[in-house]
DNA sequence: TTCAATTTCATTATTTTTAGTGATTTTCAG
DNA sequence: CTGAAAATCACTAAAAATAATGAAATTGAA
């Protein structure tokens, strides 16, 4: 078990900051956040904090490329990370260590982030061995979200009769056969999104 | 005090959805919050509940302006925001109410929300804020937790027609038709836990 | 006490779902 | 190529759910 990282999020997009801050949340203890929305709040927070890698917009660089490189050398030990959703020209991608984009998803920028913090890559790929065929999994998002068998047979261009074949047969694999309990499925399963009312 | 509204975030990043997704949150119950990653999953997601309002990116629109089109006259009474970060043509932006970028601060993403939600009469609808009666919880815990209207009848000792009337009037107080929709209302109230579920 | 909401139950007609049994075509790994 | 799994569709009978109305008894706050 490897020790929690301490990361360093610069950006001035309190949108980006926050969601970019949830993807990292989604690991649990692997990592904690630190926000600063301009370069002048990253050197604050990094005398009285260390950390393991900055992630930065590229923007906040155009004017301080010199402020940045002397932040790169006085705390060699950390990774920059290129936070990207524009365009940005090759130099000055040059010197990230990597970049994430806003597209990506909260694995690849797990990913991404252990592979240049040389943490020992998580080796049990134990998938959940998906019990469901695919089909079955498309007839169980709809049913999950609300529509009647005619409405999953013609939204996946199927005979009613054959979505009635499916869910005998998604029943059977899980075991579950009310339409609540293939919903909970689904959502514990992460078939469907169900991320209602913060709590 | 106004109720709460309901949104619905429409976009593919999950770095965006979460950031605007706290953005809201700040504001407490003013907003209670459901995400789309496609427009798919939007509209599955209109059926089991109604909204106030979509912020869409409207890279979505690209290949499903029809569909969206159709969307908007079958809920005229939902408001679409704009999620812009690229360039998009104007004529594509003119279908939305309004736009936020993400550079908006939340003071400002609250705002704009509020006028468009404030624009025209809100003349309330049986939205969500009609609150179940003690006996509509009690049908809508065992709904949720794989029961049929039989087995909720015996369970609660009255005849199963009572239960149907319940579950007409649970149906009518929260918009929500479908057993999928209503099992998802009652995880998010938190009526009951993902443990209670049965087969 | 009064009035509205809640809880209870009923009837009828329709629609939807489930159960059981088969069967044909596709797909894909060995 | 072959066989197994997957995906497709059909038919029937029974069970369950929905829709539309109506209404009596209970409860609780004004």
């Amino acid at each position: 078990m490897s020790r929690t990282r301490h990361i360093i999020i610069v950006e001035p997009s309190f949108i980006i900051v926050e969601g970019l801050s949830a993807v990292f949340s989604k690991f649990g203890l692997k990592y904690t956040i630190s926000k600063a929305a301009t370069l002048e709040e990253l050197s604050s927070l990094l005398i009285i904090k260390a950390c393991d890698a900055i992630v930065l917009n590229p923007l906040l660089l155009q004017n301080n490329m010199k402020g940045v490189q002397a932040l790169k050398t006085r705390f060699e030990d950390i990774k920059w990370i290129g936070l990207v959703y524009a365009y940005h020209d090759p130099s000055v991608l040059a010197m990230f260590d990597t970049t994430i984009t806003i597209s990506d998803t909260p694995e690849s920028i797990d990913s991404k982030t252990d592979k240049i913090l040389l943490s020992e890559y998580s080796a049990d790929k134990d998938l959940p061995q998906d019990i469901l065929s695919e089909r079955e999994v498309d007839v169980l998002k709809l049913l999950a979200s609300g529509l009647a068998n005619k409405e999953i047979a013609d939204k996946l261009n199927i005979s009613i009769n054959t979505v009635i074949t499916h869910r005998k047969n998604i029943s059977q694999k899980t075991g579950i056969k009310s339409v609540s309990g293939l919903t909970i499925y689904a959502v514990v399963q992460k078939l469907i999104t169900l991320e209602n009312i913060s709590g």
